[in-house]
DNA sequence: CTTTCTATATTGTATTGCAAGGTAGTAAAA
DNA sequence: TTTTACTACCTTGCAATACAATATAGAAAG
């Protein structure tokens, strides 16, 4: 069992986070994530996430001269966005405690 | 964000869990998740998941009757399910962390 | 002028959760 | 006896998503 799969659904949300903690670029966010340990993630993985997200209008895109490379696209929430990453919050703290609950073996013997 | 997505891949590992706790059979599986708070998991999801693990060799099955219904299909870990498992584990614990580290703020102004 | 790093985007594939549907056994209610 | 509900198994087809592979291009250094 890979990281990959464990990932699904997991990267949209924690991007939402990067994005609110600091606005940012898709670039940066892969060597953010590097950082944080999550695996390295490609950018064909990125790319469709941010175009998505936006699609979907959970955040929004200005272009900046870079200093060292081709503009960049910077990336901020939208409100949509923050209702959006509140959720995920909110769904991946319930996921982590019950797997948490199941790893330390609770509810064993209830049946 | 709907938690459907982000159980991809983590619900195989903790079937195993489950499993390895104690031999069991996929329709107990269903409401065990239940209880221990993942969604409602349909058994569209479990039979899959199942028959796949069992291809892999990661689990094993036998048949036994029931006192209330049709005949049960126990499943129990094989070398290869323990083995999985470990891993799974493992996975789980460094993907928790990084989204934990990411959720307090750690690494904000790193750059 | 070639390489390397930065930075964006697209296409196609594999995995996986799940809704929807199907089959059957057991048992209690009507 | 018929009906209903619960148990228990399985299959088909779809949608979402991570990712490899590939493409493009600007900037800087050698």
């Amino acid at each position: 069992m890979s990281t990959t799969q464990m990932l699904k659904g997991l990267l949209e949300g924690c991007i939402l986070e990067i994005i609110n903690q600091q606005e940012t670029y898709a670039y940066e966010i892969t060597t953010k994530l590097g950082q944080l340990g999550f695996g390295e993630i490609s950018e064909g993985t990125i790319y469709p996430i941010m175009l998505r997200m936006q699609k979907n209008g959970l955040i929004s895109a200005t272009m900046r001269e870079s200093s060292s490379g081709p503009k960049r696209k910077y990336y901020s929430l939208t409100e949509a966005g923050e209702t959006a990453l509140e959720e995920f919050i909110e769904s991946w703290t319930q996921l982590r405690t019950a797997i948490e609950r199941l790893l330390k073996g609770e509810g064993k013997y209830d049946r």
